[in-house]
DNA sequence: ATAATAAAAGATAAATTAGTCTTTTATTAT
DNA sequence: ATAATAAAAGACTAATTTATCTTTTATTAT
């Protein structure tokens, strides 16, 4: 469904989150860690969550990430638009050029329909109100 | 949502059952313009279709592809699953290594909801459902 | 000022997916 | 039998995605 560095996106955003709320930065190790992902590679992504503005980052000694007010009400579906687009959400589900209403594909109206509860869900989401359940381990990052 | 292969793969088997219910068999090359897709392309992941039974195909002179009765009542949802595999019908929004219902990630709920709906609609979407509309120049598999 | 810390940036590398081109095999009509 | 047709198979190239490693820059505490 997401590229692969859209869902450690997704996890690293909430995991921040998570660790936000409890009041402490975090570092790349541990976020690698807690969310089982190469740790090079979700550097990177966060570099680039960073520049875009859907984390905050700080230097030097007691720096890390953390996730500022606007940040925390974002939905998942932000992140996804702001690391694989919208293709997911706006895409042809057979692949035409454009998804379009006067040419439809064949699957058109059904997929539409997925499609747009799929964003639905997703923009309900918002990366800070999984705290609770991550914390009560109801919920996981990884396995 | 799909790879490029499976989204070719599902537009060039419509094909094939439109033109099957008009009585005829199709060259790889009337596919290739009829879907507007790569010739070369088309032509191996047809023949990986072939391969699993669903489409099917008689080389020489007469030859192409067609589809047989059983082929005909493939749905979308089959054709995703040989060629993508199901990880888009069962595997995790977030990309944990597998979707658990005990150990589940914090959007695993809703997403289980809409993956389950996008099952259903592609499994009743049969490909021999297709072809009156696309006679009629209602829906389309290029533009 | 200096050393330590931690992210940012940059340069590669590996793996996967997408796409192309050439040769071979099977079938049919002459 | 032979030539023509059309898919099957195989070898290759290109592009994109995923991942790793090294160097630089900013910040803080001593
Ligand atoms: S045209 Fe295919 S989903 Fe809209
Ligand atoms: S565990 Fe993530 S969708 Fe089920």
């Amino acid at each position: 469904m997401f590229s692969k560095t859209c869902e450690y996106a997704l996890r690293a955003t909430i995991f921040i989150a998570q660790k936000t709320k409890e009041g402490e930065r975090i570092g790349i190790k541990e976020i690698a860690k807690g969310i089982d992902s190469p740790e090079h590679f979700i550097a990177k992504i966060l570099q680039d969550l960073s520049r875009k503005g859907i984390v905050q980052s700080a230097k030097g000694p007691n720096g890390g990430f953390y996730l500022d007010k606007a940040s925390m009400k974002q939905s998942i579906a932000d992140i996804v638009k702001a690391v694989d687009g919208d293709k997911v959400f706006q895409g042809c589900g057979l692949g035409l050029k454009q998804c379009s209403e006067t040419e439809p594909c064949p699957i058109h109206h059904e997929f539409k329909r997925i499609r747009k509860q799929l964003f639905v869900m997703l923009d309900k989401s918002k990366v800070g109100a999984f705290t609770e359940a991550l914390e009560n381990s109801l919920t996981f990052l990884k396995r």
